[in-house]
RNA sequence: GGGGGUGUAGCUCAGUUGGUUUAGAGCGCUAGCCUGUCACGCUAGAGGUCGCGGGUUCAAGUCCCGUCACCCUCGCCA
């Protein structure tokens, strides 16, 4: 038998066809509006919010506060005139209520529930449970669960398997920082939480499932940003037999599938590819925005004839010039350009030269060096101006060109609009370095990590540069944001014995850490690649948010601490004896 | 680890060169009134460790030093 207190309809569903009705709603109270002898309620669960009308005499000496769990029986009446609520879906009806029950009393809550809502993210954070009852929040969370429920089917669709893969496993000598867990059963030896599924994926590529993908929890102990949570969820997926077009192929029909169920969004297929060399030289970062132009030109055939020291001496050190041309439509002001050279600065920049391009001579800094007969046409014609537009020049080493003007990009795209929402704009960045230098320990460090496959580069050759060795990692980038990574493998165990070579990873230490991949990868590993999606970062963009905790429900304050439960904590002795740990530093005291 | 920002009522904020009796406002809350509101309205009321600690001063929400928390960011994030 059914409790009487048990919902027959949610608070959003209520319409005029239901006149007549007796109905039981449960939910929580919103918002009270007491008129002597009738009173008003609004009840709200996560379909809706139902207007409730009681009487003195059902409403008794009952007392109904904010946030209380009612459940409410009575009969849905139609609204007459001007009573309707033409805001609301369910603003036609309400419910004349016959009995009310109090399910649950509530304090008067911290903040209240409602939409627009400007309190303090640690208020939000610590009554967690109260903010996610905000529409915006349930919203968010609705989004994402939709989106990953749409990509776990196109992938079932693409034949893939869902396999899970361990949490705790083994520390990584590369890479992020590990979180770690003491084993209770080895004294003095540690689990660590994965940074990805990486090895297990490969590893389950040699045991023969050639599709694989997994929703996986990921967990790096560095510090946070706006983008960026010490626990994150990927969609991690990896393939056999396939190289870099196979993987771009089956992302392209998922996101194209997931986009038009999750986001009512058509997005062309396929996406463009570009290589590092090329995001880099055209929009100076590894993330380009592809909505808006101002790319960057290069200045050198110019400045390598001008008179401009500065623009001379970082040729002649072996640096670049180069601009980014502002059209005269955006009408940059000489405060603007002021601006924007302390954000130059900020960034690394010595400076910032500008020339307000006029074929007659024009203005700004660079105005004097194109006094020259024919100097200011070349100028505009090597850049690509036209009389009036602006164009920001930065002379330094190439690293910091590309940094400073990439920046200057993003920061123009934004404060001219250019960067418009509902816009989506992907693309696939290509061949990445394979090897960064580190000055501070003196060696070669993997750009990606040390199981992606070099291009072009058989063992038995000449020996490469290896700063300019590419490697066949990719970026799915979106409106200037890192999606995701992947790679083709290396699935030969003589070449991945190379790369730790290279890496300075010697063989004791490379049996002792990876010695189980590369035996595995001895037993006949199949040509493997894969990827991984954020799908913290990818919900956020695509409700057009700037900050993933906006979609995970329970997220970490930027020291990655949980003001709701209170993690991390201090133990009980006995706790840290039994898994044979000793602190060595007193824990911080806790305001 | 570095840089920047914020911290005053439950929430959001104001608070002048240090000085006006009891640190204010809006919202929320409580009580009373009100039978058609829907962010109801009207009247009244309660509510404060000015983040915390120290210092300067006749006098500190305000100035100085330290510290904590939160946010953004650089480093970091194979």
């Amino acid at each position: 038998m059914t409790a009487s207190w048990k919902r027959t309809h949610t608070c959003g569903e209520l319409r005029a066809a239901h006149a007549g009705r007796t109905v039981v709603l449960n939910g929580w109270v919103q918002a009270r509006r007491d008129h002597g002898g009738i009173y008003f309620l609004d009840l709200r669960d996560r379909y809706g919010v139902t207007q409730i009308v009681l009487s003195q005499a059902v409403l008794g000496d009952t007392k109904l506060g904010p946030e209380y769990v009612l459940s409410v029986r009575g009969k849905v009446s139609v609204r007459e005139g001007s009573n309707v609520n033409r805001e609301r879906p369910t603003g036609e009806v309400e419910v004349l209520v016959e009995h009310v029950e109090v399910l649950s009393a509530s304090p008067v809550p911290p903040f209240p529930i409602e939409e627009q809502l400007d309190t303090a993210l640690d208020t939000r954070l610590r009554y967690r449970y109260l903010d996610l009852r905000r529409g915006n929040l349930q919203r968010n969370l609705i989004h994402r669960s939709r989106f990953i429920q749409s990509m776990r089917r196109a992938f079932e669709r693409e034949g893939f398997l869902d396999i899970e893969t361990p949490i705790l496993t083994k520390a990584t000598p590369e890479g992020a920082r590990d979180y770690l867990v003491p084993s209770r059963v080895h004294p003095g030896e540690f689990y660590a939480l994965p940074q990805s599924p990486q090895i297990f994926k490969q590893i389950l590529m040699v045991a023969g499932y050639d599709k694989y993908f997994q929703v996986a929890r990921c967990f790096r102990d560095e510090d946070l940003r706006a983008d960026r949570q010490p626990e994150f969820t990927q969609l991690d997926m990896e393939m056999s037999f396939v190289d870099e077009e196979d993987i771009f192929g089956v992302w392209e029909r998922v996101m194209q599938a997931t986009m038009r169920e999750a986001c009512g969004v058509e997005i062309a297929v396929p996406f463009p590819r570009m290589s590092w060399d090329e995001s880099m030289e055209r929009f100076g970062v590894d993330k380009p925005d592809l909505r808006f132009g101002l790319e960057l030109v290069d200045a050198k055939a110019w400045a390598e004839t001008c008179e401009f020291q500065v623009f001379r001496n970082a040729l002649a050190s072996g640096g670049r010039v180069m601009g980014i041309v502002v059209p005269a439509v955006h009408a940059l002001s000489r405060k603007d350009v002021t601006g924007l050279e302390e954000h130059a600065k900020g960034v690394g920049a010595k400076g910032l030269a500008w020339w307000k391009a006029e074929k007659s001579g024009g203005a700004g800094p660079l105005a004097k060096f194109c006094a020259a007969p024919g100097a200011a046409e070349s100028l505009m014609k090597l850049m690509g101006a036209s009389d009036g537009d602006t164009i920001l020049f930065v002379a330094d080493r190439e690293a910091i060109v590309r940094k400073v003007l990439g920046d200057l990009r993003n920061q123009l795209g934004r404060k001219f609009g250019l960067a418009k929402a509902g816009e989506w704009r992907f693309t696939w960045v290509t061949s990445f370095p394979m090897f960064e230098w580190d000055e501070d320990s003196k060696r070669w460090f993997s750009a990606h990590h040390p199981f992606t496959a070099p291009v072009d580069w058989t063992l038995g050759g000449p020996s490469p540069d290896l700063g300019k060795l590419s490697s066949r990692a990719y970026d799915l980038v979106l409106n200037g944001w890192e999606l995701g990574s992947g790679s083709v493998r290396i699935h030969r165990a003589d070449v991945q014995q190379r790369i730790f070579e290279i890496l300075g990873i010697g063989p004791e230490e490379r049996q002792r850490k990876f010695g189980f991949l590369l035996e595995a990868l001895s037993f006949g590993a199949p040509p493997h690649a894969g990827f991984a999606l954020g799908l913290d970062r990818t919900s956020a963009l695509t409700l057009g948010l700037d900050n993933i905790r906006e979609v995970i429900a329970f997220p970490k304050t930027a020291s990655a601490t949980d003001l709701m439960c209170g993690a991390p904590s201090i133990v009980a002795p006995e706790q840290l004896a039994e898994v044979h740990i000793r602190t060595v530093t007193e824990p911080d005291p806790k305001p």
